[in-house]
DNA sequence: TGTCGCTTTAC
DNA sequence: TAAAGCGAC
């Protein structure tokens, strides 16, 4: 059988890989490869926290690979060497892959499969993890939708969900001549080693990801509708590392999800499919914008007053220590996890780019180090959409206020305990918001800081001083 | 997927 | 006196 490169990147699975399936079906000897390559992602070429996750997927990936009887080789860049030698070595005459949709990536792999083709290889690429194709839809005047309700409302109306489709029980063997190189030798995993203690509550690779889906199934999607803004419940899918990676394909989700409709959950999982579609919606924004990531959408931010950051400031909101409660907490999971429970992400970015009214693309480059499931679509949307600076966003008059979000989303102090254990001694209001008593909390936290860095209403008030100044309109 | 301050309404 | 309603930011 002739051999084709199957040229892995985002899609660290074998289920649902239509790439794979092409090779597969096309008669080819599938050669799964993944090419180590971050500098041609730019600025925005993975963060720490994804990279170390990625290293854990690319060994779960081989392993599974190798129970089939194939196996993964991996590479360094750059992208064109390593695929050309990819080729030479292996006489491979096909190359397959499934697209990425990153500003960076996609003119690359555009101009790969243009010089490909032309040394008369057959090359094809796949939708590997949307629904829907960035440009695919588009609003009654050809644009790209900016309003994130009547893109979902195109969406439902050309919903299709594919086929599930399952990788062969085994594989053909990669020809023995192509060299190993072992995943775990990649430098992703990050030194000092500070996510040790993440993977107590992860499990990357492609069995972890369809274990999580079942959990998520089991538990927090009956209730999901209402219960997703809880951070001290297990009230969310924790699928996106997962999703990120393309460990599973997101149409594998709702194909799992649907048949477990019945009369109560029904919201449940519109609420969840509609948190598939926020995701959709990141990608064809980043697709039709690809200078969002760097600039705010909506040109009136150019002239805002943003203030510049004092580093000891950001490394107290990096790190946890603001003084606010809900923040700190959700800064430290963020530390010790990877990951940020969605509503505490919504409080802690509208603290810093509103109260402290640095440009969000500090926080988002932080996000970017840290999460596990940073994702250049995701993490963009989310800023621009709390910082009121891109499209469909909340006002940038819209100010949470983390005391009184606390107070509705954590409204036992329970997630504050958990990851600012100084403070559980605080009865409940004052959980909340312990600079009310100082003695009290000097008492119990020596250490947590007295003040806010930056008062509440202080905050606010500058923050929306700046709004009005920034002009009309 | 907000907050605040003010007014109105209900008791 | 407090909950509910409303407009402005």
């Amino acid at each position: 059988m002739p051999n084709a490169i199957v040229w892995l990147r985002n899609d660290l699975r074998l289920d649902d890989h239509p790439a794979l399936r092409a090779a597969l079906e096309g008669g080819y000897t599938p050669v799964p490869a993944y090419i180590h390559a971050p500098a041609e992602e730019g600025a925005w070429a993975p963060g720490a926290a994804s990279d170390a996750w990625r290293a854990r997927s690319l060994i779960a990936l081989d392993a599974d690979l190798r129970s089939r009887g194939s196996r993964l080789l991996v590479r360094h860049g750059p992208t064109a060497d390593a695929l050309a030698r990819l080729i030479a070595d292996s006489g491979a005459e096909a190359v397959f892959w499934n697209r990425k949709y990153e500003p960076t990536t996609q003119p690359r792999d555009t101009a790969l499969k243009k010089q490909l083709r032309e040394r008369g290889l057959r090359v094809k690429s796949f939708n590997g993890s949307l629904f829907f194709e960035p440009w695919q839809l588009a609003t009654q005047q050809g644009g790209p939708y900016q309003v994130f309700t009547p893109f979902w409302r195109a969406a439902q109306a050309q919903w299709r969900v594919p086929e599930l489709w399952d990788a062969p029980a085994r594989l053909p063997a990669v020809p023995a001549t192509l060299a190993d190189e072992s995943a775990a030798s990649l430098p992703l995993s990050p030194r000092p080693d500070w996510d040790r203690s993440f993977w107590q509550h992860w499990q990357p690779g492609e069995a972890g990801a369809r274990e999580a889906l079942e959990v998520f199934a089991d538990g927090a999607l009956q209730g999901y509708h209402s219960e997703r803004d809880r951070p001290d419940r297990i009230g969310t899918s924790r699928l996106s590392p997962h999703l990120h990676c393309g460990e599973i394909a997101p149409w594998r989700i709702v194909r799992m999800l649907e048949p477990l409709r019945n009369r109560d959950n029904g919201a449940d999982i519109d609420a969840y499919v509609r948190q598939l579609g926020w995701r959709e919606f990141a990608h064809h924004l980043l697709h039709h914008f690809p200078q969002t990531p760097d600039e705010d959408l909506n040109p009136r931010f150019r002239r805002f007053d943003w203030a510049e950051p004092d580093l000891t400031l950001l490394a107290a909101w990096q790190r946890g220590r603001t003084g606010v409660p809900i923040i700190d907490a959700g800064m430290r999971e963020l530390w010790a996890t990877g990951y940020m429970h969605n509503r505490v992400r919504m409080i802690a970015a509208s603290y810093l780019s509103k109260h402290l009214r640095y440009h969000w693309s500090y926080g988002a480059r932080w996000f970017w180090e840290t999460l596990v499931d940073a994702d250049l679509a995701n993490n963009t949307l989310g800023w621009q959409w709390v910082a009121g600076t891109g499209a469909d966003a909340a006002p940038y008059f819209r100010v949470f206020n983390p005391v009184t979000q606390a107070e509705r989303f954590d409204l036992d102090g329970v997630y504050i305990a958990r990851w600012l254990p100084e403070l559980a001694a605080l009865p409940l209001p004052l959980r909340f918001a312990p600079w009310r008593q100082p003695e009290a909390l000097a008492t119990a936290a020596p250490d947590y800081p007295r003040l806010p860095v930056i008062d509440l209403d202080a905050g606010r008030d500058a923050a929306l001083a700046a709004y009005r100044k920034s002009g009309p309109r």
